[in-house]
DNA sequence: TAAAATGTTCAAAAAATATTGAACATTGGT
DNA sequence: ACCAATGTTCAATATTTTTTGAACATTTTA
């Protein structure tokens, strides 16, 4: 979990992710000498606040700091970015990189672009909140709503019929069915309205 | 981050959350010798799955374990318990188990209930849909709303008008500011359904 | 006010998660 | 088929988050 929810219960910032903070790595001990193998590509002043804003914003939903830089990075960026641009330019580990990517690729928060006459692959920010939105749903939230039915099921077998709390045990089982129905009712409705935006 | 979301994209499930399992503590390594203190209360079928239940969809949320488990404990519980209840039956420190049900109870997940000549404190899980998403949604989500005009001026700022990019760059504030429109939209939505559940 | 009961805090330890980087694949060009 | 360029994987490491437990604080009763 991005933070420590027990002793910040509303809501944490990252020391450098509010306000108008402009260093991309201000956290974060030293992580490389650095790599004689590329220039520094410095970020403009409008890419380290989106990388910085988005950080924020996936870490609200609890991903890691480096698939925040990957989107921010792009989503600031004209040009499409190949993987060792995205390295690069943020500094991170290949690895990271390479799987940061791949995630953001399988929620659709990416797309894949094919320049001709060049080899490597480059990505480009999805922006549309429909396919954001319902790439998070589906790779998210969906496949728990999947398991509810069966869940309720082995929840509702575990009740003996015989217990004096049995009915009370039934009612909460009631209960948790109602939560389901709630979220079959309001997803619908977030994945229509966000395509209207 | 309750996962490595990298390595598993989709979702993850402890390997005791799922299906019928009824051990409480089953993964995580030895934690205590036994406290000769109090004896073990054992807890039913049903507590057990319950508190599996909610492991996982807290775990869903990015939320600690020992919240899943005191929220579920309570959950399945008829009678309102006191944190040494909490602490003994699902064998987890004072700490955790005060901390847990400070952050439940901030929330609007747990309520206080004073019994009558009893000294401790005791507490019920809340069940109320809406009350427990209108508590979620203003300390965990609203709060990054809030600050989303700030954040967003300060990254208009950061546009160099003369740059080639300027106008690429406007563009994507305008997209950025459309995001928050639709949450400011969907969300009152979605607080007016959970109280119809 | 002292003693007992109850509750909270927080530094240290443990566990979980993310990142790194080098080894391993794969692809494309020759 | 070979070589070079590109991309992925994964064991080791670093970092963050969670948990623990004992010290401290508070409240109640006597």
């Amino acid at each position: 979990m991005e933070n420590n929810i027990l002793t910040m219960p509303p809501v944490k910032d990252a020391p450098f992710t509010k306000g108008g903070s402009l260093s991309v790595k201000s956290s974060r001990s030293p992580r490389r000498e650095d790599h004689q193998t590329a220039p520094p590509a410095p970020l403009s002043a409008f890419q380290l606040e989106s990388v910085a804003l988005f950080i924020h914003v996936f870490g609200a939903l609890s991903l890691p700091r480096s698939i925040g830089e990957i989107y921010g990075l792009l989503f600031s960026t004209p040009e499409p970015l190949s993987l060792d641009d995205v390295q690069m330019r943020l500094q991170l580990s290949r690895g990271s990189a390479s799987e940061g990517l791949r995630w953001l690729r399988s929620l659709g928060a990416v797309n894949q672009v094919y320049l001709p006459g060049i080899r490597k692959e480059h990505f480009t920010a999805e922006t549309s909140l429909r396919k954001l939105a319902s790439g998070y749903l589906r790779d998210r939230i969906d496949p728990h709503l999947e398991n509810g039915p069966n869940r309720l099921s082995v929840l509702e077998t575990s009740i003996d019929p015989a217990s004096p709390t049995a009915h009370f045990e039934k009612s909460r089982v009631g209960q948790i069915a109602g939560w389901y129905k709630f979220f079959g009712r309001v997803l619908p409705i977030v994945k229509a309205l966000a395509g209207k935006f």
